[in-house]
RNA sequence: GGAGGGGUACCAAAGCGGUCAAAUGGGGCGGGCUGUAAACCCGUUGACUUCGGUCUUCGAAGGUUCGAAUCCUUCCCCCUCCA
């Protein structure tokens, strides 16, 4: 299965340099096809929540660099398989969406996917798909007889997603088991409609796509392949794109351009390197050369360059300059984004007003960050919980600078 | 179907009539050090509080007791072994 690098295509060859690869079902030959022509691949993405997470970008730049190479990316949105639910790597069955939420869902990361991708070149601009068109309308008896009989229930056992389950007794629905056949069903559907040639995921997902390049062997013999990527680990062990606070959301609704930008700056060292070749539109001898520089430098290059692919460049040097504000210069807050909060929290107990602003925290909380010295206003450590906020504090400009830990800061503005 | 073991806070795991809002470890949060990193050190980690306390928690529901996570009854769930 090894390749001589120089006739390896390029856009696999990025995807290996990148870290991108983990397995492929037939290198060589896709290789092959790469470099003959432009084919189309294709991506799903679940819709369980409104929005993406740092935990699909990896998917998102293997289609980014499709289009880079040339390539056509069909973006699968899985309004149908959301209503079923992929058991790969869940111990219990998730909770089933009603179908509004799914369909907000599918527009929003719609709108997410679009900031990402190339749409003016036609040639490459993303073919949008949502699966639940095809799923919605399957008669059972002939999906059973055309689809069902390529599957054999010994082989599916056998595959990690419902052989974990089994194992840890813990019970998978017929409904769920059903997940894999209808994936394999989509990339069927699209091979058949748009000549897609191949599926791109995450590791967990190889039995998958297997199940669908077999399936579409067997039913038109056709050949189309798989590739999948690395699982990223960070350097503490962590999971990649969810913090203890949450996950780390690409709509700015719900997690903000500047802690967006922050997530990166606090990137730990050892993953900076790695992250600047996944994460960033960087050329890898730029990398290396970026590689040389200050630690903290190369951090926010990492910031800036993630942070602009999402949210564009205005956004992510305003995001800079604030940080820098903010950490370096040490000062009043006024570029930090405004919160608006009714002036009769004024002259009232501060703890109220933290109540409004960290929704998560409890009372006690708050009490307690603030007895451990957690809680800063205008930059000066809160002493006493009953502290209150008086006109005083309120700057001309009619703020103050909220700090709750050393990294959470927050501009209040009275109206 | 038979025999045994177990369900405790975010997770793991002690406790087995009062001193238990519950040891310990991990995680989280805050502080210190530093570089907005890592490692390390310290504190904290149910809710509400007029800081005196008050209220709710140990699978679920009942019961015994002045008093239960701890004892009894019923139910639910999980694990191991045998058939």
């Amino acid at each position: 299965m090894y390749i001589k690098l120089s006739l390896m295509n390029d856009f696999l060859k990025e995807f290996k340099d990148r870290g991108y690869f983990y397995q492929c079902t037939d290198e060589k030959t896709l290789s092959k096809k790469l470099n003959e022509d432009s084919i189309k691949g294709y991506i799903g993405f679940d819709c369980t929540a409104k929005s993406l997470h740092v935990g699909s970008l990896l998917q998102i730049m293997c289609l980014r660099l499709m289009q880079k190479h040339g390539h056509k990316p069909i973006v699968l949105i899985g309004g149908g398989t959301t209503r079923i639910g992929d058991p790969s790597g869940k111990d219990k069955t998730r909770k089933i969406l009603d179908e509004k939420e799914i369909e907000n869902n599918i527009k929003s990361i719609e709108i997410i996917l679009k900031k990402f991708l190339n749409t003016s070149d036609e040639k490459v601009s993303p073919i949008f798909v949502n699966n639940y068109s095809w799923l919605k309308n399957l008669n059972y008896i002939s999906f059973l007889r055309d689809i069902g009989r390529h599957f054999t229930i010994n082989k599916m056992l056998s595959f990690d997603s419902v052989k974990l389950r089994l194992e840890r007794e813990q019970s998978l629905s017929y409904m769920e088991f059903n997940y894999m056949i209808l994936q394999a069903y989509d990339f069927l559907e699209l091979n058949k409609k748009h000549n897609c040639l191949l599926q791109i995921g995450g590791s967990d997902q190889w039995g998958n796509i297997v199940n669908g390049v077999e399936l579409i062997k067997r039913h038109s013999s056709n050949e189309v392949y798989g590739l999948t990527t690395e699982l990223i680990t960070l350097a503490s062990g962590a999971k990649m794109g969810k913090t203890e606070s949450g996950a780390i959301w690409l709509d700015k609704e719900l997690f903000s351009v500047f802690d967006y930008w922050q997530f990166w700056r606090n990137t730990d060292d050892r993953d900076v390197l790695k992250f600047l070749k996944m994460f960033t539109d960087l050329k890898l001898n730029e990398i290396e050369e970026i590689n040389n520089q200050d630690i903290n430098q190369q951090k926010i290059i990492l910031a800036n360059e993630a942070t602009k692919m999402l949210h564009g460049i205005e956004d992510a040097k305003k995001a800079e300059s604030i940080a820098k504000n903010t950490f370096s210069d040490d000062s009043s807050g006024k570029n930090l984004p405004d919160i608006k909060i009714n002036k009769s929290y004024i002259d009232k107990d501060i703890i109220n007003l933290i109540s409004i602003i960290k929704k998560d925290l409890s009372k006690s909380e708050i009490r307690r960050l603030i007895k451990s010295n957690g809680v800063k206003i205008n930059n000066e450590t809160i002493t006493e919980e009953k502290f209150n906020i008086s006109k005083e504090l309120i700057d001309k400009n009619n703020f103050i600078k909220l700090s709750i830990g050393k990294k959470n800061h927050y501009k209040i503005v009275f109206i």
